[in-house]
DNA sequence: TCCCGTAGTTCAGGAAATCGGAACAATTGA
DNA sequence: TCAATTGTTCCGATTTCCTGAACTACGGGA
């Protein structure tokens, strides 16, 4: 288990953004994080929808948003909390992340009014 | 060779356009059509940046691009041309596609600079 | 100090997506 | 009708993704 690696916000890839939020759960876990107001731990992602997620899966999502730079994680104790580095990113990209996180928000809402 | 199919606006995700745009070459492609003021060919893109495409996979490219609601495709003849759907994207979600295409244009630009 | 429970990571395989050369299809002009 | 041009489809090779199983790391008792 290695230190957990996140690269400068100089070194993040608009590539590797888009292609860490293209997936469905990753989006989910990054717009929960991004938007909530507590830092989450992975296991806070066993299910997405009423989807159940593998840990060995989380695990990959978390290190794609992480490597991509749209989250920072640090070890506290037995347990990773994650937070979001909108921040950092829309200093780089402005209004991307937000415009993103509008249009998955959109669409969330959508979805759940197909549903009703 | 059949017709080329479109989505309807409501049936664009989120999630296909973003993978769609997490291609290099296709990120570069749809940059080209929706700044350019002509409508471009497909064959306009053999060479992307030094790096020659084969034709299969711009075809397949393209067809991505399209099914992800960002381009239209008319045949004319011979060629097919295409032109961006940035208008109807930009109604389902507003500010995207300029936040995106803001973003690459910033990251072509400090590659270009680290280049020289 | 030694276990045990919790939280995540790594590994390995099978499944799925992607790439690109070769063959094919459609259109135009001679 | 034939050839040139433009793009699509097919298919095998490569790459990436997913996930169960095994493993590592830390903290809390006893």
């Amino acid at each position: 288990m290695r230190t957990l690696v996140h690269p400068s916000i100089d070194d993040v890839r608009l590539e590797a953004i888009l292609h860490a939020l293209s997936d469905p759960v990753r989006a989910e876990i990054f717009a929960t994080i991004a938007t909530g107001a507590c830092i989450q731990n992975c296991s806070a992602f066993a299910a997405v929808g009423d989807r159940v997620i593998p840990k060995s899966s989380l695990s990959q999502h978390f290190k794609v948003l992480r490597e991509a730079g749209l989250i920072r994680s640090e070890r506290h104790g037995v347990e990773v909390r994650n937070s979001s580095r909108c921040g950092e990113v829309d200093g780089r990209f402005p209004g991307l992340i937000a415009a993103i996180l509008d249009a998955h928000g959109k669409e969330q809402a959508s979805v759940a009014k197909v549903a009703e």
